[in-house]
RNA sequence: GGGCGGGUGGCCUAGUCUGGAUAUGGCAGCAGCCUCCUAAGCUGCAGGUCGGGGGUUCGAAUCCCCCCCCGCCCGCCA
């Protein structure tokens, strides 16, 4: 357990000692108020019924029992509250050296059994991955890190979708258009390449019956399983899934693994889950096309049926998500899903099939909602789209201004390094701040903010801290730290204290925009304690350089989680 | 029509699961702070019917009911 965990759990094992004897039996809340008013209160309202007594009373009776002790510093009644100031001199040289010690690891929780496989970003590869999209790795790739963090072992993984009219047709235009019948391409990407492809193909299979039946006939030696076919359109998907993968490492995001829908044709998994639903209870036929009723598990109106094959008994799409979901779940022990909002009804019909498939457990899915334009839904059609490529540079180029103004005396090279490290994760923070469920509108001014609450303000910090300690190299590590006792040196210290304890429950609750919040707390608090408090050539220059570096190892640990760089200049 | 999710100062947002003290921050605005460890910073001011209405409770942004607004879904597509 982390510093903070032991002061809190002695505390209310305390607590719940003097309750007992005062004959209150029961849970009972511990909170973390504002820090300017106390470390922990104990609300005494809660037992003013059971106890027959006024809060304020029993608050008092509590307050004249407790007496300062190793964990706690202070305690006192405040109307109706019960409110601690933790043992300080003992907290801040116990955190502080926990940073130290641990540097790169400080807040990691203890490695815990079983694998979580993580699905995130599976976006069809049908052309570059736009602003909207883009949600999903950074939430997903954030959850992985943050998992990673607490201890868990975790596997990313792309379900790449290569099954469907639209790729099938894509590799048709490969086969028979050259560049000089598409329109040049907006980047020298294979995705942007091959969005024209598909749309001089599109338009000749609306115009030409030929095409339109070798591309239906392609379709059909693909859905008989034909190991060519299924190869040959393997292959244009993987084109299309470089320029992808080149995009998503671009913001800092890699997948352990690519698993190819086509997969489930082909090793037959697809028409075994058609049988085994056949079989079961739920199993109806309409018009020669199979389907479950699922009443029972509470899919109302129209979605009760679900159709896991076509009258001509070709699987569908949702039929090869299941031989997936059964793939992953004897791959690993726990199944998580980063989906967009439209996929709820699906997921519920996946997890009820499941369950009739006798499988005992089903994935966790997180849903996001989807990015919109000020003008609306993103459309390429439309022309209502904004790239993950364009955000990027254009991000990237406004952080090498900033640089060049704010540090002329770096070398160009340098200057360049530290606008990526800014741009790119001024996007990052900017899309994983705000909770998932939450309607997102992108506006350039908001996604490229480098100042307040921002990944550069949180950067910015670590940089200061590295900066100083550049200045002094060596120092004394086993410096006295009880000096460390103004209001910015143990609102700092209080703030540290929390990290390990962030980074749990942002894990466990799947709530990763904890990690921007505490980390614009923490970057705050040391800025503040920067403003006021004079680290070197100060009296108390060894203690305050321990509090910095393990503030230093804080910010970098909470940076990294979020999937963002930590420089150490800026 | 049904289902699911969101609604918090001009704008963005935390807190809602697990009810508690003056509702968290940021942006934009106004007023200050660089002879001193990086001003991407700091300090101060101003700005709020927590969508609306009922209810439960000593106490509601938080729980329950009704309503309103926004988003998403309701294909033998993927």
């Amino acid at each position: 357990m982390d510093a903070l965990g032991h002061f809190e759990s002695s505390i209310k094992e305390r607590l719940s000692k003097e309750l007992t004897s005062l004959g209150f039996t029961g849970d009972f809340t511990l909170e973390r108020p504002d820090h300017e008013m106390a470390d922990l209160a104990l609300p005494c309202f809660q037992f003013a019924k059971s106890l027959r007594k006024a809060p304020q009373v029993i608050a008092k009776e509590l307050c004249a029992s407790l007496s300062p002790d190793e964990h706690i510093g202070k305690v006192w009644e405040d109307r109706g509250y019960l409110n601690f100031r933790v043992n300080e001199s003992l907290l801040g040289p116990l955190v502080i050296h926990e940073a130290l010690d641990h540097r790169e690891n400080f807040g990691r929780g203890v490695p815990r059994p079983g694998r979580i496989l993580l699905e995130h970003t599976s976006v069809n590869p049908t052309g570059p991955i736009h602003v909207g999209r883009a949600r999903n790795p950074l939430i997903g790739d954030t959850l992985a890190r943050c998992l990673r963090m607490c201890g868990h072992q975790v596997i990313t993984e792309y379900y790449v979708n290569d099954v469907g009219k639209q790729v099938v047709l894509l590799t048709w235009a490969l086969a028979h258009l050259t560049e000089k019948d598409v329109p040049p391409a907006d980047r020298e990407k294979t995705d942007y390449k091959l969005v024209g492809y598909y749309q001089v193909a599109n338009k000749l299979m609306e115009s030409s019956t030929e095409v339109a039946a070798e591309i239906s006939q392609m379709t059909q030696r693909f859905e008989a399983g034909d190991p060519d076919t299924i190869m040959n359109v393997r292959r244009t998907v993987d084109m299309m899934l470089d320029g992808i993968r080149e995009s998503l490492s671009s913001i800092n995001v890699t997948l352990d693994h690519y698993t190819f829908e086509s997969q489930y044709i082909l090793d037959g998994s697809a028409r075994d889950v058609v049988e085994r639903l056949k079989a079961s209870d739920y199993a109806m036929v309409e018009d020669g096309a199979d389907y479950l009723n699922l009443e029972e598990f509470g899919v109302h109106g129209r979605d009760t049926r679900f159709f896991f094959t076509r009258k001509d008994g070709t699987t569908l799409y949702t039929t090869r998500d299941l031989a997936y979901h059964l793939d992953k779940f004897r791959r690993a022990e726990q199944l998580l899903n980063i989906l967009g909002e439209d996929q709820k009804l699906g997921q519920k019909q996946l997890a009820s099939a499941l369950q009739i498939l006798g499988s005992e457990r089903i994935p966790e899915c997180i849903y996001y909602s989807f990015v919109s334009l000020p003008e609306g839904r993103m459309s390429t059609r439309k022309g209502l789209v904004v790239y993950l490529d364009d955000l990027l540079d254009e991000a990237v180029e406004r952080a090498y201004n900033e640089v060049c103004t704010r540090r002329p005396d770096l070398d160009d090279d340098k200057k360049r390094q530290i606008a990526k490290d800014i741009g790119v994760s001024a996007v990052r923070y900017n899309m994983i701040r705000v909770q998932a469920e939450k309607q997102l509108i992108f506006k350039w001014e908001e996604a490229l903010n480098f100042e307040g609450n921002s990944a550069p303000f949180v950067q910015y910090a670590h940089a200061r801290c590295c900066s100083i300690l550049r200045k002094i190299g060596e120092y004394n590590k086993q410096a006295d730290l009880s000096v460390l006792s103004d209001p910015f040196e143990r609102r700092l210290i209080w703030t540290l204290a929390q990290f390990p304890e962030v980074v749990m429950q942002a894990g466990e609750k799947r709530r990763i925009n904890m990690l921007p919040i505490y980390g614009h707390e923490l970057a705050s608090a040391l800025n503040q304690f920067y403003g006021a408090v004079q680290v070197l050539r100060s009296e108390h220059q060894d203690a305050r350089l321990c509090l910095v570096e393990a503030t230093r190892w804080a910010l970098h640990n909470a940076l990294i989680t979020m999937g963002i760089a930590a420089p150490e200049e800026m």
